[in-house]
DNA sequence: TTAGGGTTAG
């Protein structure tokens, strides 16, 4: 863990700090105690109530306001405005029915009908608008930026184009562009951009923001440049901060650099701009420069929580976890409180370091905060324990979360799936239809992944017919991955080769592997061959499609081709990725390799190992040598099967964890069948649940059964 | 003295 965080902090200019300082009150009820005029009690009450809306004290200010002898007219509007902040419709109605009909002027309509937007009622706003004797520009774009607020384009555009074009002001324009670009309806944002009188620096950051939220940031990035080679429109922080939100997904180093530039010519870049700083520390997050992005951080005065997520995120982004993990810590000392966005970055790099322990330390930081049941955390959460191998906790907190979206359901789909709890993730996905949440891509390849590793082939027709034709949905090659593999487990790999070949899109090298992996599980050589050859051709160097072949050919005694194979890597200059597990403890990742002798408990591992080999023996545990893969005598392949990585890590989970607690070991490759055998019975010898994560999936391995039916 | 349009982290 660092010691240190490499930028500097000053906790005065936190902004929870700032806050508190403007909180501290005036004593301006001595004004109205003893008052000296009727005048000066009015303008202390003026004064009073104000400044009670300004510290959102609502009550104190409508008690105030009953005492204010004919308020004017701005008044009712501040007062029935905060009404509406505050989601209490009825009262904001009450007090603009008690304006004085010879005072209720277009301002105060106009305000009544923004409180009922404000509140959702957009019936009562659209009544007021039809019954206000005097409509104006505002009113109409009041009404029109309401509806595009909550995604009513149709309501909106038939207000747009029913309001008389005079009135149409570069406001209105620009409530509609930005509208569509939110709306997802960026042609339309495009088409009305080019039609408008003129333009003002609001249009032109609207598209610019709206063409880089909805994927366009290139596009993005030339609209700014021309604007501002060619308009001669003034531009304003909030531009740049666009522009550099663009140049930042798009990983343009040269585009921010320049925008970068432009802040400190106008001087934007003083450290007290929030936006300026957290697009900043993005940027140069995202071009993979965190020393530059913590000397911006270390700059900010103004450091609120978005700037500290941002940084945060950014060492994520950058796969380092700790630094991040230590920045949320840092954020917390600061008495910044950590917001959804906040959690969803720190239990991103819990997953990245797969540390349950630190997971678990923030979810009760979220269950203090009552972010938990949230959806933003929730899912977070969901992902979390799932990928650190607790697929009941993941359940666990996917049923507390409130209002679950799609996201949410393909965590759990994909969770179960790769835990093989193929079953549940059915199950979920009927529940899922029944709540009427509309599935996408992702909720597919969950569905197949599920049906693969559990064996499910008619159910994956069925999903794979279902979501291709039914609804839809635009397959994707991730899905004919799926497809190949899931028919390829399943014994059919002739079909899953004819779908490979049949395919709309020419299948990648992806699709080739997991029909070779097929090929390894049910020996079939034919396919296998013709499968690797397709790979090498793509994929000169991938080192899995040699391995997977050279196995077919060594669980075939077929020693000359594996010797042919191990040539062919050579003069390619391919290296075989080396196994490696580990088990994370208190913090510290422990790493073995097969035969490994470097950890400093290595005696007492292989003492551990001779025991288990002994207790195995005695339940007539016999070595599966078609997985030792190597040409070698009986005696030596039973020895490599013996201390291969995951076992040495089993067995130092074993000396470093109390009795009868779940074990949790990663590897970086598939577990090998003769290892699969052997954790089953090791499992049940020592009467513990041991969770493994190879490449393809979780096995739990409890009383001598693994929960993938042997199937993986 | 009160009303409308653009922004940062995930």
């Amino acid at each position: 863990m660092p010691k240190k965080l490499p930028f500097s902090i000053s906790p005065i200019f936190t902004t929870t700090q700032r806050t508190n300082s403007k909180c501290r009150t005036t004593p301006f009820t001595t004004l109205i105690q003893n008052p000296k005029s009727s005048s000066t009690s009015t303008t202390s009450l003026n004064f009073t109530f104000l400044n009670h809306l300004k510290n959102q004290r609502i009550d104190s200010a409508r008690a105030v306001f009953n005492k204010i002898p004919s308020p004017h007219v701005s008044l009712y509007t501040k007062m029935l405005l905060a009404y509406a902040h505050n989601n209490n419709l009825s009262e904001a109605i009450n007090i603009f029915h008690q304006i004085p009909s010879n005072t209720k002027d277009t301002i105060s309509w106009n305000s009544m009908i923004k409180a009922s937007i404000i509140c959702g009622d957009f019936v009562t706003a659209v009544k007021l608008f039809d019954e206000m004797p005097h409509r104006n520009s505002i009113s109409w774009t009041t009404i029109i930026h309401g509806f595009l607020s909550v995604g009513r384009v149709v309501e909106a555009e038939r207000f747009f184009h029913a309001m008389p074009y005079a009135d149409k002001d570069v406001a209105t324009w620009n409530a509609m562009v930005n509208g569509y670009c939110n709306n997802g309806r960026v042609d339309d944002a495009l088409r009305l951009f080019r039609q408008m009188p003129s333009r003002d620096v609001i249009s032109w950051t609207s598209i610019i923001a709206g063409l880089d939220r909805n994927g366009k940031s290139y596009q993005a990035l030339i609209f700014l440049q021309n604007m501002v080679g060619f308009t001669g429109v003034e531009i304003s922080s909030t531009t740049l901060v666009c522009g550099l939100s663009a140049a930042a997904k798009i990983s343009d180093f040269y585009a921010g650099i320049q925008i970068h530039c432009c802040m400190f010519k106008f001087g934007y870049c003083c450290g007290f701009d929030a936006f300026v700083s957290a697009s900043l520390v993005t940027f140069y997050a995202c071009c993979k420069r965190m020393d530059d992005a913590c000397r911006v951080f270390g700059e900010t005065v103004c450091k609120n929580v978005v700037v500290w997520t941002a940084l945060l995120t950014g060492y994520g982004l950058n796969d380092k976890h700790m630094e991040a993990l230590e920045v949320f810590g840092e954020m917390m000392r600061f008495n910044v409180v950590p917001n959804e966005s906040s959690f969803t970055s720190a239990l991103n790099s819990c997953v990245g370091l797969e540390d349950l322990e630190k997971g678990r330390v923030i979810h009760a930081a979220g269950i203090k905060m009552g972010l938990e049941n949230g959806v933003y955390v929730g899912n977070s959460l969901v992902v979390m324990y799932s990928k650190c191998g607790f697929i009941g906790d993941a359940l666990c907190v996917f049923r507390g979360i409130g209002e679950k979206n799609v996201v949410s359901w393909n965590s759990v789909i994909v969770g179960c799936a790769q835990h093989g709890c193929g079953v549940w993730a059915l199950t979920l996905f009927k529940q899922m239809l029944m709540e009427g949440v509309e599935s996408d891509e992702i909720t597919l390849t969950g569905l197949l992944s599920a049906c693969s590793r559990s064996g499910m082939l008619q159910k994956a027709r069925c999903f794979f017919e279902y979501f291709g034709q039914k609804i839809s949905l635009k397959l994707t090659i991730e899905h004919y991955v799926c497809m190949v593999d899931v028919l390829g487990r399943c014994g059919e790999v002739e079909e899953a080769e004819a779908l490979a070949m049949s395919m709309p899109v020419e299948a990648n090298s992806m699709v080739w592997l997991v029909l070779l992996s097929a090929c390894r599980v049910h020996s079939n050589l034919a396919v296998a061959e013709r499968a690797a050859k397709r790979i090498f051709e793509m994929e000169p160097g991938c080192s899995a499609a040699y391995v997977l072949l050279s196995n077919l050919y060594a669980s075939s005694r077929r020693w000359s081709e594996v010797a042919r194979i191990r040539r062919k890597m050579k003069h390619n200059g391919v290296v075989k990725q080396p196994g490696s597990s580990w088990i994370n403890l208190k913090g510290l990742r422990h790493e073995f390799r097969s035969a490994d002798r470097s950890h400093p408990l290595t005696e007492k591992i292989y003492e551990k190992l001779e025991w288990l080999g002994v207790k195995l023996n005695e339940l007539g545990y016999v070595p599966d040598q078609k997985f030792a893969l190597h040409d070698v005598e009986i005696e030596q392949t039973e020895e490599m099967l013996s201390y291969h990585s995951e076992r040495l890590a089993i067995a130092f989970g074993l000396l470093s964890t109390s009795e009868g607690s779940t074990l949790t070991v990663m590897k970086n490759l598939r577990v090998c069948g003769d290892c699969h055998n052997a954790i089953k019975l090791v499992a049940k010898i020592v009467d513990r649940e041991i969770v493994v994560r190879d490449s393809s999936r979780f096995h739990h391995f409890k009383n001598g059964i693994c929960s993938c039916g042997d199937y993986w």
